[in-house]
DNA sequence: TTTTGAGCCTGATGTTAATCATTATACCTA
DNA sequence: TAGGTATAATGATTAACATCAGGCTCAAAA
């Protein structure tokens, strides 16, 4: 495998107070320093496949990573997209199963991998650390009943309008472009989030841009309206 | 609201082995049962609220509830079917937020109720039962990730092989029905999990019935053919 | 007994979105 | 910079499914 490794130091980690490490004593620090190692992941690459069993759980420094699970067609279906700060894998290795998705870099990524003994250890002597996951574990559990619910009772260019509002939490506000969200994915890979045939996603971009709500730049993606897409959404 | 009393011991509860309190010990036991009270409940009646902020939680002695959300055109979409054994609101608990779902009841149940500061003591004093509980959180959100992929990608007729195979699981084997599983839902129900319009599903279960895949009688579904379910719902 | 209402079922019609086919454009990389 | 590949875009057609309208059945209430 093309990977390499780098040197980070999770003391000096400048995401680490936009993840669920956020906060943690020095000393808790320091050892999940020890056991971590962090290596560079270029796009396209897998960090982990759906059905194989979990080693060690993941933690994003840099870069976007899609978690999505296959079709019987051996089409994807994007269940999750992670940025930096996010940690892939503990689910599995909690429910100690094989992983129900696969994982795959959208873009250069820094990734730092703890192995599974390690933290396990981890979570076991640091009840703040377990509690915290457990949090957010159900607090996704609500998400996804949200996402399920809008499979199957919205139109796909409703559906459309929600992921692109949703995007915004992944992409961010980007003060080069005038602050507002640039979404940087194929037309696939937002085909797969929505739920939809590539040319029907392409279609309704296309109806959104006439609109005025977005405008593209190459695959490049620029919310312009975000109130009207709120509208379209039919969110209420 | 009309709900009787009713008088249940943990120590003797039935079903106990078959839910996430199984092999407790009988201190840890007969402390839930101080905490708990134990409501029957009528058809259709309501547990909780979508959008409400838990005040315990409840465990299901007899019966079975639905867990559904509303989309914005007043649909529910039923996200998980509960039975005997399982306990519902932990995880809206958990993560301290409002319900994402409804529950209400399919049919009488006797269902138990323990207060919120009651639960997280249990938990905060009981770690075993605490990581049966992530574990268990997890395990679902693998189960959402399969649900919502079948969701974008199959057809309703798929979904509602899908969703009858799994209703084994909800409904079990039926001792006076020469084996078979007997379900035992309305049709609109029925649409609500599969995500469908009713007449949509009606006549999918006309063309089952026609292939004799099932029978029915009034409203209850006699699953006859489980493999050739398993075959059109092209699950490999 | 009649009435009422809920759940079940059927037919006709319209819409949405998938599929197939083809062309255009962007982006690597040799 | 040319050529090749991946991605994006558009058109035509079709299939799947929702919606609308109405009828039937059964059981409980009046």
């Amino acid at each position: 495998m093309t990977r390499h490794r780098i040197d980070l130091d999770c003391q000096s980690c400048g995401i680490r107070n936009d993840s669920v490490f956020e906060g943690l004593c020095a000393h808790t620090l320091s050892s999940i320093n020890g056991y971590k190692s962090t290596n560079l992941y270029r796009k396209g690459q897998i960090l982990f496949h759906e059905g194989t069993r979990p080693l060690g759980i993941y933690c994003i420094n840099k870069g976007k990573i899609k978690l999505y699970k296959l079709g019987n067609e051996g089409k994807e279906q994007i269940i999750q997209l992670a940025k930096e700060g996010d940690i892939l894998g503990y689910r599995a290795m909690i429910s100690e199963e094989v992983y129900p998705v696969s994982a795959e870099t959208l873009e250069e990524c820094n990734v730092c991998f703890i192995p599974k003994q390690d933290f396990l250890q981890m979570i076991s002597d640091n009840h703040e650390l377990y509690a915290r996951l457990f949090k957010h574990a159900c607090h996704e559990l609500g998400v996804m009943a949200q996402n399920v619910t809008n499979l199957a009772q919205k139109t796909v260019r409703e559906r459309l309008a929600i992921t692109l509002i949703m995007l915004k939490e992944t992409y961010g506000i980007d003060h080069e472009q005038e602050d507002k969200v640039v979404i940087n994915l194929t037309r696939e890979d937002l085909a797969n989030i929505v739920g939809t045939a590539t040319e029907t996603l392409i279609r309704l971009l296309h109806d959104f841009k006439e609109d005025m709500i977005i405008t593209t730049k190459g695959r490049k993606i620029i919310l312009e309206n975000e109130q009207e897409l709120v509208r379209i959404a039919n969110l209420f």
